[in-house]
DNA sequence: TATCTGCCTTGACTATTGTCAATTCAATGA
DNA sequence: TCATTGAATTGACAATAGTCAAGGCAGATA
């Protein structure tokens, strides 16, 4: 269970808020709420009227939507030291999506209405809401650039060389950040797809896989594969605004 | 040949402008340069170094990407009444993407350091900018789940659904707004797909087309095709931003 | 250790979309 | 009116991804 620091600490993490009035954040701290979840526990669900927002301690959530008959796509998949929620502060204070823990996980709430009024009053805030809104927007841009161009495999070979540190040279093992389920679902793919997508992955460039474990001798092999079907270049300059 | 006065009609007409402050937008008009471009012209290409945004009088431009060799995913087609290369004011000052008209279009451009200022200096402006960033977001967020779960021919029917005036009751008759190639790379497909799948989506759902004119007997029917595949319900609520 | 559970993989098959080439169509200008 | 041009359609085929069903595997639990 988190204490007082380690809350104040999570959310002078969060990107906007790092250069934000101290008083701001500290009235977010006084008002913050931990909370324990269990996998599978839904945060609350699309068109929900929005009066908090979260973030991340530990584990990962999930956002997504879901048609009626249950077919769901996953809008992103949130880290440690990511917010969520807040996008719902603009005009009408509806969740646009659901939120599920994909595993144990701890988070803490903060009341929307804190960061509305915070955004309302501090200029200087706002505007570091607007740069890191603006990079979610070219993340976004990418993504459904990559859904058109790249095929599973390349889009496979891309997650991972996010996972990479970008400075990276010779030989590189990264451990899959979760289930390769839910990653095949981040990358908008079936299961099954994506575990023959990453076999395929495998012969051409000749990557290993153990598990959920990957090691390569020389990430240029993945670099000339996946980065071909992409208008970037490696290293990828784009990361960091909730990774992933 | 726009005049004065309609070049400050379309600063107004832009939605984060509108309540922002009459000097801000005095000065931009003054500094707006018109531009007529031709068919086919670009207008700038991805990592060139932005220096202004534009607004379009009349025509279309698209936005998108392409690899090294050509292929390209159209990001984004921006109508009459909208701007375009703001994203780039945050952090680099680098266009995200390339603009190219797709047809005989008026432009006008600003200087990008205006709006940058005036983000900087009036938290009024930079509250709307956020605000239509976000419905930008949500928009992007949807395009994800339309490409996850909707296959071709309901993509299109929701297209022609997100074209028409979303009371409308009754017989529709709709045209489309550009080129069926473009509307096709719009929506992330062939054009031969395009038009089979065109095809496919008269057959289910019995509406008419005609060249670049579509008519139907009840919006239902379209609705009942493509609406089951998302997760929200007609009529959608998440139009207006660079609509299309 | 044995069992259970959920994740992952595989096979067989289907559906969807892309590719390439050949026409057809429609708008435009000589 | 004819010729030209680019858009749109169509056919034949290939590639890619999804679906359904059956096992395999590994970590957790008894």
């Amino acid at each position: 269970m988190p204490n007082k620091d380690e809350i104040s600490a999570a959310i002078q993490a969060i990107e906007p808020f790092k250069q934000s009035d101290e008083l701001f954040k500290s009235r977010m701290a006084a008002h913050a709420r931990v909370l324990s979840v269990e996998k599978g526990q839904v945060l609350f669900v699309n068109q929900d009227k929005a009066d908090k927002i979260y973030i991340v301690l530990s584990g990962w959530v999930k956002l997504f939507r879901e048609t009626l008959d249950g077919t769901q796509a996953v809008i992103d998949i949130i880290p440690k030291n990511h917010m969520f929620g807040e996008t719902s502060i603009f005009e009408d204070c509806i969740y646009p999506y659901s939120a599920e823990a994909t595993e144990t996980s701890e988070l803490i709430s903060l009341p929307i209405s804190l960061l509305k009024d915070g955004i309302e009053t501090d200029p200087k805030l706002a505007l570091a809401m607007l740069s890191s809104m603006a990079k979610y927007r070219k993340q976004q841009d990418r993504e459904i650039e990559h859904r058109t161009i790249q095929n599973a495999s390349q889009r496979i070979g891309c997650f991972l060389l996010r996972l990479i540190d970008q400075d990276q040279q010779g030989p590189v093992s990264i451990h899959l950040p979760y289930d390769k389920t839910l990653v095949a679902s981040r990358l908008g793919m079936q299961p099954e797809t994506f575990s023959r997508a990453l076999k395929k992955l495998k012969d051409a460039t000749g990557i290993d896989v153990k598990g959920a474990t990957v090691h390569m001798d020389d990430v240029q092999q993945l670099v000339r594969y996946s980065c071909a079907a992409c208008s970037a270049e490696f290293p990828c300059k784009d990361l960091k605004v909730s990774a992933y």
